[in-house]
DNA sequence: CTTAGATTAAAACGAACGTTTGAATCAAGG
DNA sequence: CCTTGATTCAAACGTTCGTTTTAATCTAAG
């Protein structure tokens, strides 16, 4: 391998086009996002997608691994810290979730490219491309099962269906949030600099979050926390 | 007009494209529904929307505007009687909220039509399309800017800037939870049977909004409500 | 230097897309 | 009955899509 090749080196090719799909597909979507815009962007050939990839799904999925699979493992060695830290005892509900979320708020806050994988991956739970979906239940399957696991343990008299229905909304909270973040911006009329946008809102929606979690259960009065 | 006539009814082509785009839609996205598609399901000729619409991306605004109009002019009148019900006095935040939420909570419930727009509603937010961005602007400028305001009165220690946070978080969590109810159903390996999932999440889903609204201000003890 | 394998390049493939065309068919008034 | 305008129809338009092909080029070991 010689430095002052001119040509890219090993993997910068599979590397460019990963940063340059990541970009696009977040500011036009996967479909209307075409191979020749993507090659076009990471300044290599049209043919680099296929023989890199394969196709344009498997690119899909690479580009949401690439950081969905790190962050889905910082969710459970958080999990894994905050238990060895209570030592035998159920972990606070409120720490279980903070383990969940603050890896995906460290990640929309640390730069470009975390902020635009945070929004695509909101965006994401709504496509309904089977592929896409059958990626997602497939990665997130272990890291749902544990969290309901420890929130169980969390809460001995809350039944695993509320439980399940609360996760569902702080999930869903969480990920409209970010991916929203610019297209809510225009209904609510506050402009928003991007740069420090997930700073500020990382914490209003952490204590919302945990609003919601120590919210009355419907018919009931007392707290589930 | 003949009632033994075999051709269709005036408008009733109009009809049948919107009833089978919005299905359409919901089940595969705006971008993968192709006007072949469309014309098919509906029964009517590929032609027929160009005739009728123009164009697709005109057919994607009507679809959304026919039930999104009428929803957002709810809104407007059950907050209208819930500030005739204080009688100058403010109306208390928690139900400010049930006015604007209500609305939408029984039109998921209603019925297949209500739940699919609803869900497609959910996904059109994170929608990239700038077309479909100008047009959720423009139909919601007006309502959230009549319910910003009246949550300032509710809330008159509370910054703006933190009722608007608040705001986006809940109709987030509101549009996710409605429009992932499969998405997330696979992730959470909860079955939901169709016909009455939202009237089951419908108060779960308040409850948790109401907790994150009145949930502590970050850096501050009391609450907001 | 030669060679084998990996990568890039330019060009073309068939398929599907949204849209348009022009004739056929319809309903209704004069 | 004839005409007029609205609607439907089959067919084709040009474009763009993801993918494939075949040759050229590069890299690194023999």
């Amino acid at each position: 391998m010689d430095a002052r090749r001119t040509s890219l080196s090993a993997g910068e090719t599979r590397t460019r086009i990963l940063d340059a799909a990541l970009a696009l597909f977040v500011a036009h979507g996967f479909e209307a996002t075409s191979m020749r815009m993507i090659t076009g962007a990471a300044g290599v050939n049209l043919a680099a997608v296929n023989y890199h990839f394969g196709s344009k799904d498997v690119l899909v999925q690479e580009v949401l691994r690439r950081h969905l699979h790190p962050l889905n493992e910082k969710r459970m060695s958080a999990l894994d810290a905050a238990e060895q830290a209570a030592g035998g005892q159920p972990v606070r509900a409120s720490m279980i979730m903070e383990a969940f979320f603050d890896g995906s708020l460290e990640l929309a806050a640390a730069g470009r490219e975390g902020r635009d994988f945070m929004r695509l991956l909101g965006r994401t739970f709504t496509e309904p491309s089977p592929q896409v979906r059958a990626f997602l239940s497939a990665e997130y399957s272990a890291v749902i099962s544990r969290y309901k696991q420890a929130l169980q343990r969390a809460l001995p008299g809350v039944p695993l269906e509320e439980i399940v229905w609360r996760l569902h909304f702080m999930l869903g909270a969480m990920s409209h949030a970010v991916s929203g973040i610019d297209s809510l911006q225009v209904l609510t009329g506050v402009q928003i600099d991007e740069p420090d946008a997930m700073q500020r809102m990382a914490p209003r929606l952490m204590s919302f979050l945990l609003g919601g979690l120590r919210a009355p259960l419907p018919g009931m009065e007392g707290r589930i926390d």
